[in-house]
Formats: structure tokens, sequence, C-alpha cells
RNA sequence: GGGCCGGUAGAUCAGUGGUAGAUCGCCCGCUUGGCGUGCGGGAGGCCGCGGGUUCGAAUCCCGCCCGGUCCA
């Protein structure tokens, strides 16, 4: 694509006495008032402002946008606030690269009218193609930078200003500043974009690019230009380039960045770098342009030769100083797009974020100061936060999320690392040298970055690639896939059906408790039908299409679904369908649609709850209606809790009782912007034109097309069923509202109560089975004893023990005996068993004094004649003197069996075995 | 949205078609005044889910789910 000199000589180019040359360096056209051989622009010149800045006076970064945006204000532009950086209202891009993104494509295509006409702003823009580039070429690039936008938008018959004046205030915006005209290059140019192009001049002075001027007036169609109802002028300024100019430092940064900078310094140490050397190699740095094959490294050497400084002298502050300014710039990305309430994730723009946090983390803790990050956010935060206070509104928000990011890419990388040992340490031992290969590919599975992994295996001494070989490996992988955008099936049908119809009216939104009407065929084949109006709300918005049938003279159809195309109303009917020409009845399914209402609703009500309880960095990431239930995701760092889910559900069950009215209206797009702000897109982009707002006043805004009840009472009650996280950085909420949550939990409590009952009943018979099992076992155990103790006494005698030995254990290992307390320092044990056995109680009492300090126990039964004991006193006992012997004998025994120096066992008269208790607590007090 | 890697004992992982393993942790015993240590013993697995191939699948193939990661 090319355009003719005819697009870039203008009336006022001539006026002035402008010539148009070619420059001998890059071969490009240019406007120039004097005679000059380059266009000027480095590379084909070096930068001439750094040491002898040409503005009157310098300029901080917020004074260059004040004097740029009051200088277009005198000049009857309206003054419009920055944007957010990310562009909710389209889906066709992460993050806004340009101001002229703010009005596409609504006003740009003439679909809506802008804020104002002519308009100036002064937006913050995100461009991480140049990432790599941010650091090394000294401020030129930036992955985010703000860009002075005046823009006039020239509806047809509405022209504000073309060429001629866009060219005239630049000029004199420029010479305002003390710039000289004689020294501003116009360059020709050609800027394409977004199916959109047209002709620009890049500005340039001292050999700094400071603006483009877009004529955005051409939408290109297979190869061919096709103009534009709408001609926009698209003009950016970079407001950091002319503080720069204006400040003449080697770098940008030590502009942009310069009243954060001694408390950067407190954190990170900043090199001292000669000042004049670095002047004359910053004045080359427009040479730096790495590419594939001409790394970071190459590119300084040339630049220092170019500009004859010795680079070895400079380079360990240099390659420092580039980290310290990609941390600055990466660092205030970041402040800017969580203040914007993206989460971290592993795709779409939440990656970006984490890639911006990793690269900088990184950084620092290769610096060695991993803990970092948060502090130097902070720092963005409070400087930005001044002129976009966005920033200080979301400051919590935006520190949780980038310390939790931290927290996971440290959670990453030492996983990565036990792996990679083993790894080395294989490679080490197989005698292999670590390869490019094995480099990258462990960057893209585990995301250990080439230079960590790297250096470990120099720490092993392993031979490796250079990190500059592994780069250009990876650069070459890349291979653009193709987008391929699969169109569901229904389209090709409905296309054939639909096409060249007019727009079906929505009588829906008229009265979207309406469930019949009357409508006239349009088109109808292949089960599709479309009539001329229709009250079946088709499926958008995550509101699923409407059921019910359609009656005619000679027969009635059932709706399946219905859908839109191109505004379009498609109606799925099963069975025979309605002839064109034909007038039907048309019912909806008037119960489905209500809840499917409710649920919509409840949807807005629950995003607003969200927000109040995760905070304001989750927003809507999708959303599905139906009539049994609903669900809603949303963007959060982390796993819900139970008190995260009771909140959110208390909170809307709150707006339903307070009996919110419902507010439905269309509103001029920047009208609403401006009143609701951009949380209005919490479902996507909104179509073009006018914005159907769907507000609870006081608590959710959103731009909606769907169908909603008109009080938040009618919701009735919210129930939140589920939770679950459905991908990174993303949580699912399913829930139910009315009459569907009523259904959903009485199902929950029946199913609850017949599981209650199947388990009681299972534990019944459970206990009813063991008993049996256990009786049986008794018996058969009892008869095989006593064929034991018949046949074999010797064996049962040790069996006999041994058994009794296991049963004390248990009983003392579960702590089963009835009571225990200490008697001054003696722990006393006391304990009655059904089951009277000498072996068996020997065994409980001496179990039960196995400890390391004084003890005593006392087991009891009762047999036919009397009652049994065994008493226990272990050995801290017997060394006061008191024996198991002389104890039995206190407590009134009548036959007596000492079983060993701890244990006697014998029968007493006693009726109650408290008496013997009593006395035996009494023995032991006395001690 | 796409590519790549992974899912085996509580944790970290090995196991590439033929009886499921190691280390740590846990439990028990011995060792110790006790804890730790040391020694000995033990418990713990729908090998993510589903299908296919096979005499036979943790292992090969297909689909799904989950986690990680890179890229748009």
């Amino acid at each position: 694509m090319e355009f003719g000199e005819e697009h870039y000589s203008i009336g006022f180019f001539s006026r002035e006495g402008y010539r148009r040359l070619r420059c001998r360096s890059c071969g490009k056209y240019f406007w120039s008032l004097t005679e000059r051989e380059t266009c000027g622009e480095a590379p084909c010149e070096p930068y001439t402002f750094i040491g002898s800045p040409p503005t009157r006076r310098p300029y901080s970064v917020p004074e260059m946008r004040e004097a740029f945006l009051s200088f277009f204000e005198s000049k009857d532009h309206r003054r419009v606030a920055p944007y957010p950086v990310v562009p909710r209202w389209r889906k066709d891009l992460y993050l806004v690269s340009a101001s002229i993104v703010d009005f596409q494509p609504h006003v740009t295509s003439g679909a809506s009218e802008p804020p104002a006409n002519p308009l100036v702003v002064s937006q913050p823009c995100i461009r991480m193609v140049d990432i790599e580039k941010v650091g090394p070429t000294l401020g030129r690039h930036l992955t985010i930078f703000e860009m002075g936008g005046a823009h006039a938008f020239n509806f047809p018959g509405r022209d504000v200003y073309w060429k001629d004046r866009t060219v005239e205030l630049c000029l004199e915006f420029m010479e305002g500043l003390g710039l000289r005209a004689e020294e501003i290059v116009f360059k020709e140019g050609i800027w394409a974009g977004g199916g959109n192009a047209g002709p620009c001049y890049e500005v340039i002075h001292s050999g700094l690019e400071v603006a483009t001027l877009v004529f955005m007036s051409y939408r290109v169609l297979n190869d061919t230009l096709e103009e534009l109802p709408v001609r926009t002028v698209d003009t950016g300024y970079g407001v950091e380039r002319y503080a720069w100019l204006s400040q003449g430092t080697p770098s940008a940064f030590q502009v942009i960045y310069s009243s954060i900078m001694d408390k950067v310094s407190s954190i990170i140490e900043i090199p001292e770098l000669n000042s004049e050397a670095f002047a004359r190699y910053a004045r080359y740095s427009a040479w730096i342009q790495p590419s594939p094959g001409f790394g970071p490294r190459e590119a300084r050497h040339q630049a220092a030769k170019l500009a004859g400084v010795n680079l070895d002298y400079i380079l360990p502050a240099l390659e420092r100083l580039e980290q310290v300014y990609k941390l600055l710039d990466h660092t205030k990305s970041i402040a800017f797009i969580l203040a914007d309430g993206v989460v971290p994730s592993n795709s779409k723009v939440g990656y970006l974020a984490r890639l911006l946090l990793r690269k900088s983390q990184r950084i620092l803790e290769i610096m060695g100061r991993g803990d970092a990050l948060p502090e130097l956010v902070s720092l963005q935060v409070e400087i930005w936060g001044r002129d976009f206070p966005r920033l200080r509104e979301m400051r919590e928000e935006i520190l949780e999320l980038a310390s939790h990011e931290v927290r996971r890419f440290k959670e990453s990388v030492s996983r990565g690392l036990s792996q990679l040992e083993r790894e080395l340490s294989e490679m080490k031992r197989s005698n292999k040298p670590l390869t490019s290969e094995s480099v990258a590919r462990i960057y893209e599975e585990r995301g250990l970055t080439p230079d960590l992994v790297i250096s470990k295996a120099r720490a092993m001494e392993l031979e490796t690639p250079s990190i500059e070989e592994v780069e250009e490996l990876m650069i070459s992988r890349h291979i653009e896939a193709s987008r391929e955008r699969g169109e569901e099936n229904w389209v090709a049908g409905a296309l054939q059906v639909a096409g060249g119809l007019p727009k079906t009216e929505k009588l829906y939104y008229e009265d979207p408790y309406a469930s019949s009407f009357e409508a006239k065929v349009l088109a109808s084949s292949n089960g599709l039908v479309v009539l001329n109006r229709t009250l079946f709300y088709p499926e958008g918005g995550g509101q699923v299409g409407d059921t019910g049938v359609l009656r005619w003279s000679r027969g009635e159809a059932r709706v399946t679904d219905t859908q839109i195309l191109d505004g379009v109303i498609i109606h799925f009917v099963g069975g025979e369908a309605p002839p064109v020409g034909e007038t039907v009845q048309g019912q909806v399914d008037i119960e489905r649609r209500l809840n499917i209402m409710r649920h919509h609703t409840a949807t807005h009500i629950l995003i607003g709850s969200v927000r109040r309880a995760l905070g304001r960095h989750a927003w809507q990431m999708g959303a599905k209606k139906e009539a049994e239930a609903a669900r809603l995701d949303v963007s959060h760092h982390k796993p819900l809790t139970q008190e995260d889910v009771e909140r959110i559900e208390r909170l809307a069950n709150e707006v339903v009782a307070r009996r919110l009215p419902v507010k439905v209206m269309w509103l001029p797009r920047s009208t609403a912007e401006e009143r609701y702000g951009f949380t209005l897109y919490q479902g996507g982009e909104a179509p073009l034109g006018e914005v159907r707002v769907v507000e609870i006043p006081g608590w959710d805004a959103e731009a909606c097309g769907g169908t909603h009840c008109a009080n938040t009472a009618e919701v009735g009650l919210i129930k939140i069923l589920k939770v679950e996280r459905i991908q990174d950085g993303v949580v699912r909420l399913v829930f139910a509202a009315g009459a569907a949550a009523h259904k959903q939990i009485s199902e929950t409590i029946t199913q609850l109560q017949r599981r209650v009952e199947l388990v009681e009943r299972a534990l019944r018979q459970l206990k009813l089975g063991y008993s049996k099992l256990i009786e049986g076992y008794q018996e058969s155990v009892l008869r095989e004893f006593e064929k034991l103790e018949r046949e074999q006494p010797d064996r049962f005698k040790s069996l006999e023990t041994a058994v009794a030995g296991m049963a004390a254990k248990i009983w003392s290992f579960s702590k089963s005996y009835q009571k225990e307390e200490m008697i001054g320092n003696v722990r006393l044990i006391f304990d009655f068993r059904p089951v009277v056995d000498d072996a068996y109680f020997a065994a409980l009492a001496s179990e039960a004094v196995r400890h390391n300090a004084p003890a005593a126990s006392l087991v009891v039964g009762r047999s036919k004649t009397g009652i049994v004991a065994a008493v226990g006193l272990n050995r801290h006992l017997s060394r006061l003197g008191l024996t198991p012997k002389l104890a039995a004998e206190r407590l009134g025994a009548s036959s007596l069996r000492v079983v060993n120096e701890e244990v006697a066992v014998f029968e007493t008269s006693a009726r109650d075995p408290r008496e013997i208790y009593g006395e035996f607590r009494r023995l032991l007090e006395s001690l």
C-alpha cells in the first residue's frame, strides 16, 4: 500500500514555504522549511537534544501533559478524562495501545457520537510488543506511555477539521514550547490497523519522533481502499518524549521517574554513570534496534562505536541501569493494569499482567531484592495516583494482587527448580551438554527463564549455550498461528433465511412481562422462522433464548430456541412451520421466561455483591442465565472461602429485601460512560450505537440487552448452590433465584433427608449385624477355648494371658475406663468390667499403671459370690512401701493372688464396688 | 483461544506392556530418665476419569477432567 504525493501535499505547506525532500539515508519523503539531506529522524541522524534541550524550559511529565491539554483546549478541543488501559468496551484488544482505541469502533464507524468533537485526551497506553527493547533504548521504547491524543471526527456533512488545521495546530503547539519550526520535519508515512488505513506525518525534532498525525480515511477491503464515511483525525503526541526533549537527559527514564528516583535508589542500587560518556552514548542510542541475530549486546557496541565511547568502561553500570529502567517501566504498567481490575492468570490480558510481574520479579531476584516488588508498585501508585485517581482507589487490590502473584511465581519457580536439579544432574552423570533446545523447553514448560537455567547449569559445570543463542532459537520457533473463527453451525442456515430481511421489532423490550403477541411471518424454511415482530427473546448476553408456541389458522409449532443474527430474530421450530405471509399468534413460555428474568436480575445483583465482598478487581468473565439455575464467572485470584460465599449471598439478599427498582434506559455511549464508569461493560463489549443501561440504583449499572424484573424484590431468594474454580484467575458461582431457588433447595433437602435415612438404616443394620457377628464369634471362640483348656491346659494358659493382655492394651489405648483422677501426685484409674476373669483383670490393672509417675489402678467386677478386684501399683508407689498385697489386704481381700510385684487379684465380700474404691482412695491419700 | 508439560502412597517423585516402588512424613517396637537421634518393623494406592488396542495396560491410542507453563 502506498499513498501518492497528493495525499501529503497540503495548502498549509505551500503557503508556509515547505519543500518536499527525500532522505538520503532512509529514502523516505519528508516536508521541511529548510534544505536538509536526511529526514532528521534517528537513526538517520543522532539525537541532538541530549545535553542541549531545544525547548524554552524543562518540563516534567505532568507539566508537559498539562501544556498539551491546555493548548488544545485553547483551540476549542474539549478535554476528556483518560480511559482505562483495559478496553472492556471491545474484545479485539487486550490493552489500549493508542488514544484512538477509546473511540473505536463505535465513534469511528459513525454509530455513536464522541463525548466531544474535537476533543483532547492524555491517554495512558500499554504496548507489549516492544517489551524486550525497554531499557536498552533508554526510553524510546516503553511498555506504558501517555499518548496525547487530539481527535476530530468528521461525520458526513459535519466537518470539523482535516489535514491543514491538524498540521497547523501541531506546529503551533511545538512553537509554543519554544521549538523552532525550521527544525521540525514532517515525514510521510502510512498508518494501517484494524482494517483502517490512511496517510500520516511523523513529526520529528532533534532526531526524535515526537508525534504522529494520522488521517484515518480508508477502509481496507480485499487490498483495495474504500473511503470511510467518517474521516478521523488521529494524532498521537508522545507526552514523555516531549518531556524528554525538554530536559535533554541521556534517558527518558530520568525524566519520567525523577520524582521517585531517590526512593527507588533506597530500595535498589542505581549505578552512577559518567554523565559525559553516557550522554554521548545516548545520542546514538537510536541505533540500538535489537532484532533477531542482532541482540542488545551487538546493538550497544554499535551505538558506542558511533559515539566514540569506550563501552567496556561503562558497560557494567549501563547493563544494571537498563535493568533498573525495565523495573521502573514494568512496575508502572503493572500498577495501571491491576488498577483496571485485571487478575493475573495464564490467558488473555491476565497473562500480560503475569508476564510483566514475573519479568520484574526475576530482575529483582537477580538483584537480591526478591521482596521489593510490592514496594516499587506502591511507589508507582503514589506518583501516578495523583493524576490517575483510579490507582489510589484501587491501591489495596493492586498490592494484594501483585503480592499474591509474586508468591505464586516463587512457588512455581521452586517447583521447577527441584525438577531442574534432577534433570541437570542426570545430564552431568551422562556427560551431556545443556542444549538451547532444552533451555527453551524448560522455559516453555515450567516458566524458568533461560538466564536462571543457564546459571544453574554453569554452577554445576555443565556445558551451556549462551542466552543469546537460546533467545534466537525461541524467536525462530514462533510461527504465527492463523486465527480461525469457527462459526456456529446454525449460522450458515440462518444466513440463508435471514439474509436481507429487515431487523425484527423487539417487543420484549416494551414489556418484558408480556407473553402473547401477533406477527407476520417474513421467512420460513428448514425449521427457522422469521417474524416482523416478536416477544421471543433471542439468546444473548448470557441469557438463553425463549421457548414457546406459534399458532396460526392451520396449525401450531413449538419454538425450541431463539437466536439473533444481524438484528434479525430467528425462531427455531419443531414440526410443521407456518408459511410465509401467515399471521401467527405467538405465545412465550412465560413461567420459564420469568425464571430466566429473575436469574438475570439476580446476576446483576450478585456482581454488585461480589465486587463489594471480594474487591473491585472482580469482573464478570461470563454468565449464563437459564430457567433452572444460572452461573456467574468472576475474575478472582483465590478460591472462595465459605465466608466469602456467605457474605456475597447475604449482600445479594439484602438488595432483594430493599425492593430497589430496576431502571432500564437507552443512553448515548459517552453519557453512559461518564455517569456510570467503565464497569458498565461487565458483560463485555456492547453493540454499537446507544447503550442500553440496566441500573439498580446505588448497587450496579451495566450495559445489558437482557430482560429484567422491574424491582429487585421480584427476584426472591438468591441461593448460591456451588462455587468452583473454572480456570486460573476465574471462579464460577452457580446459583438459583426465586422459584428456581426454592425448587433447588427443597430438592437438596429431600435428597439430604433421604441420605440421612439411608445412613441411619445402614448404621442400625451395622450395629445389629455387628453384635450378631460378635456373638457368633464369642460362642465359637469360647468353645475353642474350652476345648483347648481341656486338652492343652498349658497352651491355654499362655493364650489366655496373651488375649487378656491384648484386650487390656486396647482398653488402655482407647482410655475407655470409667474414672481417672489424681490423688495428690498419684494417678488413680478405676474401672468396672462386666465380664470377670482373673487374667484379664490382672492385665487391665497392669496396663493402667504404665506411667512414668506414681499410678494406681483398681479394676472391679461382680462375681456370683461377691466382688472380684485387681489392684495395680507401679514401681513409683512400691518405693513408698505400698505393695499390691498390702493394699489388697487393706481392702478386705478374702482370697488373694499376687500376680507380680505390681499387681494382685483378690475377692472380697463387699457388695458395692464403690465401697472398695472409697477405701482405696483413703489408702492413697494417707500416703 | 492455541501449543507444550504433567496427574502414581499424606508430600516430592521413579517406574515405557508382565507381581506398583524410593525418599521424607505417619504408626509400632527397641534404644533414652524424657525428647531427639539410631536400629528394626508396619500401615498407607480405583496409578485423574471414560473408552479402545492386547492373553495382559500405570505404561500404547482416542476423548474428557484437573494442574502447570508458554504464546496470541
